[in-house]
DNA sequence: TAATAGAACGAACGGTCGTGCTATTATCTC
DNA sequence: GAGATAATAGCACGACCGTTCGTTCTATTA
């Protein structure tokens, strides 16, 4: 056990994921690069799909291959182990997640980009930008028992987020929309479990009113902590 | 596929899981049955436990009778399938859960029924009753996408569980104590999103704050909507 | 045109999964 | 006690898992 994992492990494309954006267009799919990278593109694109709906263990070499229509042991030597295959669904989740929900919010500043975040948000659950529903929802339920590096990528980015929530939350406060007694942390954690409560719902219950209620509840509680002069 | 699944499932106690109670002791522990049913009780006491860290599907038979240090096929025996063990391993997760968070805030009515609930809920995901956290939040996340015996019983189990809570709502308004205006679905499920928020991030963070922090955002939200007269 | 490196392939490995058959053991009834 | 019945074990199966290997195809470079 524990293979020296020498291989040609590709290893491309170290982008931090969340922070400061590439700037150019999306990843990989530009036609002037080396031949396989487009091929680890296209795995990748469908790897994220099934994994968001059968979750990262469920999702098996064989299927995605088979669904591919290419061999087992050509996509596995793109990435050398099933670990680093989920590693890079994560990130590439984690990519698709700024670009709908993240960028465009950051054209906006302070309380109006956290309006635009939790509105993103929302849409990106229930539009099913995965055919899962959130993926880092599934993905961190699935792995909030399994130590490793595929955990700690998921634990990362969903800090990250938090973080950025947060952020918005201190900006709003700093313009003097937001009440100073609330506690940032604290609120974005209320806002993001009634997310994920929508997300939860709508996909057990197959009840896609969850959102629309959610929609709802959460303009309702930044009302409520926002000084009355930035009402609507 | 589509095995017929004939076989000599036994199929006993079937209660109705969360109506009702059974009135008298627990189940399956007392020594004057037929001896199978101790050895069933003590499979599905260590499986439920297994599934809450691992998962339904991540619960193999085979690591399962090992731990038990007894043979798979003995183990097999008493179900006759895996979809069978899941089920039963959902009814038992429930049977828990009714004993442990619903029962015993029965002897409450009204708002006060309520607070039992929502606080039961909180303790019962914190103390870890399951070590995998609420089995339920789990469970239902890794079935919401396969259609199946197993799905719908969780499902169903979920459901039961949000109609106590809008039971326990209605009487409290009924009683004067929760203002008439509130819609007790859409209240219960800000309220239960609030306790799935604080089960994912205890988990995911291994931040045990996350309890009493959302523990107080429940409480404060209850007070919002709370008739005056019935104010702590 | 020849040499070379990357990409994809088919076959196979050891392991584990759920499941089924058959034999053995334990328990209960008479 | 003997016989019936329920509970458990042993063993084997086919399928699929992640992984490795050697080979072949293809495209760029010398």
């Amino acid at each position: 056990m524990a293979k020296p994992a020498r291989h040609h492990s590709l290893r491309r494309s170290r982008q931090p994921l969340i922070a400061a954006a590439p700037a150019g267009v999306a990843a990989a799919n530009q036609g002037r690069r080396p031949r396989g990278i487009k091929t680890r593109g296209a795995i990748l694109q469908r790897a994220v799909n099934i994994a968001s709906l059968e979750g990262l263990e469920g999702l098996t070499i064989g299927k995605l291959a088979t669904s591919l229509k290419i061999s087992k042991s050509g996509l596995f030597a793109h990435f050398g182990s099933k670990e680093d295959l989920q590693c890079a669904v994560v990130q590439e989740a984690g990519r698709i997640f700024v670009e709908t929900v993240i960028r465009p919010a950051f054209e906006a500043h302070g309380l109006a980009r956290l309006r635009a975040l939790c509105g993103n948000w929302l849409g990106y659950a229930e539009e099913k930008v995965f055919p899962g529903g959130c993926f880092f929802a599934a993905a961190s339920l699935e792995f909030d028992d399994r130590p490793g590096k595929v955990r700690d990528l998921i634990a990362d980015s969903i800090k990250r987020w938090l973080g950025t929530l947060e952020q918005a939350v201190r900006d709003a406060q700093n313009d003097g929309d937001i009440r100073k007694n609330i506690v940032p942390q604290d609120f974005v954690f209320e806002i993001q479990s009634l997310a994920m409560g929508a997300n939860w719902a709508s996909r057990l219950f197959r009840d896609e009113g969850a959102f629309r209620r959610i929609r709802r509840a959460i303009l309702e509680r930044i009302e409520q902590v926002i000084e009355p002069h930035a009402r609507r």
